[in-house]
RNA sequence: GGAGAGGUCGCAUAGAGGUCUAGUGCAGCGGUUUGCUAAACCGCCGUGGGGGCAACUCCACCGAGGGUUCGAAUCCCUCCCUCUCCGCCA
């Protein structure tokens, strides 16, 4: 399930206003009702025949028991009775099997309608709702007057000798880089304080979840079959390389029903990602701008549907605390219809300056899946104990995504005489001040 | 990978072709009693779907999917998972 019969018999015109503006084909919708309609009529009718089996069933039993031939010719006409219903039965489940699935496979093409607020359009319609610090902030000015010319990450990575993509190309492929020393430490050291942020002051729990998940976890959030081509796939198990720790995370209350007073759930999960990034070749793929895989630490929440609008929020605050803590100028942008993607229902995207390649660079992505997810996974609790399941709502965000941090970091670190200075939060972590060694030291 | 034992309504268990409409205990919810706690007693108490304004009613679900049968929790097949032992191994 996906957009849900119920809330499409109810209110079908805002379904199909929420399909048109993500730019989705609202014919779907009605496909949907009438596919719909038909199954619960099959269901009715196999429902009504599998009562006569079942008391005709019931009759031949009572018979024996009162003392008929089982094979005597009063038993054989009930249980020709049950067996002609067996028939009909037969036919008629395997046309609402197919009705069932028809209709299970136009729900998840229906997307989850945004927000009414969210703005309607594509990319142009991105709105930025706030900047934080000045892309200017780490300037430094040269003796003789001016700044430097800031150079991007990947002569930087190379210089200090911390990340290595010609022999990442050659072991893996092109896009997966190699970190090394420093720049595999700091990879370390930004999943750590991310993940004590997190955990010590804003109440999640660790998490550290498998890299694979199966195709039932795969569909739960999504990723089959909107973004299958996205994933790599180990199709000698079936199994199916993560491409973000949203998946196994939130798939962990797959099929639960939780107790109100376990909400919020708040998990912090580390994990690598694996994207095939199909269709991107060559496009911002400087450096390490878009790689086949990367690291990242991600916030999942689920929460009582009247306090997700206000999870948002705080989830996306979460994520933002970490750029501040790093002196990393950024902003945040409400995404369109058009662009924030097929199941969320409000996102916002955290973009940091990079001042190297001179450019917004994606770190974070928080979105509120409302039910949508929720649905497909069977993720419900109870209002009041004791009283009926309704479904929860998912949340997540990236908090954070670490190439692009990486990026930022060294591109506005960087010093004039070719070192990067450690961020302070991070010097614990690192053991360091300093990346790379000043000339004369 | 091989051998064996298992998977039943939140937990624990009964159930071995028809009286299973899956029983019982615990937990949970409501109530009676009670100075408080505890206990005792009474009632309710799985999920999904169909029909009905409603009281209610019908159908499906005993790890998953097939099969045998008039009828399957129960018999057969395949798969998944858990446990024990063996093999291999970071």
């Amino acid at each position: 399930m996906s957009v849900g019969v119920q809330r499409l018999r109810e209110e079908p015109d805002r379904i199909r206003q929420g399909a048109i503006d993500k730019r989705e084909d609202p014919a779907i919708v009605d496909r949907a009702l009438e596919a719909d309609a038909k199954r619960r009529h099959l269901q009715s009718e196999s429902d009504h025949l599998k009562a006569e089996r079942n008391a005709a069933s019931k009759r031949v039993g009572e018979a024996i028991r009162g003392g008929a031939k089982p094979d005597g010719p009063e038993v054989a006409e009930l249980r020709d009775a049950s067996t002609r219903a067996g028939a009909r039965i037969d036919e008629i489940d395997a046309d609402l099997a197919a009705t069932e699935a028809e209709l299970e496979d136009l729900l998840l093409r229906i997307p989850n309608p945004a927000d009414p607020d969210v703005p309607v359009g594509g990319e142009e319609a991105n709105l930025t709702v706030r900047t934080w610090g000045d892309p200017g902030e780490h300037e430094v000015p040269v003796a003789g007057g001016g700044t430097w010319a800031r150079r991007p990450h990947w002569e930087i990575g190379e210089a200090l000798d911390i990340i290595d993509n010609v022999r990442g190309a050659k072991i893996a492929g092109s896009g997966f880089p190699v970190y090394k020393g420093a720049g595999s430490r700091l990879q370390r050291s930004l999943i750590s304080w991310f993940l004590d942020v997190h955990t010590t002051e804003h109440g999640f729990t660790e998490v550290w979840p498998p890299a694979v998940v199966n195709a039932a976890s795969a569909r739960g959030t999504g990723q089959i079959p909107d973004k299958e081509d996205q994933m790599y796939v180990v199709t000698r198990d079936d199994l199916y390389l993560i491409p973000t720790a949203e998946v196994p995370v939130t798939n962990l209350h797959r099929d639960e029903i939780l107790e109100a007073s376990e909400l919020p759930i708040r998990y912090a999960a580390y994990s690598p990602c694996f994207r095939r990034e199909a269709g991107a070749a060559g496009k911002d793929t400087r450096g390490i701008l878009r790689v086949h895989q990367f690291d990242k630490v991600e916030m999942v929440m689920f929460e009582k549907p009247e306090d997700s609008p206000e999870a948002l929020e705080w989830i996306t605050a979460r994520a933002e605390v970490l750029l501040q803590r790093l002196g990393l100028p950024y902003r945040v942008l409400l995404m369109s219809t058009g662009d924030m993607g097929f199941v969320q229902r409000r996102k916002y995207d955290l973009e940091v300056w990079a001042p190297g390649v001179e450019r917004w660079l994606e770190v974070s992505s928080c979105s509120n899946f409302g039910d949508y997810q929720a649905r497909r996974m069977a993720i419900r609790y109870r209002p009041a104990p004791g009283s009926k399941p309704e479904l929860v709502h998912t949340l997540n965000g990236s908090g954070l995504a670490l190439p692009r941090i990486v990026v930022a970091i060294l591109e506005a670190w960087q010093n004039a005489d070719g070192t990067v200075t450690v961020p302070g939060v991070l010097r614990p972590y690192m053991g360091t001040d300093i990346i790379g060694t000043p000339p004369g030291a």
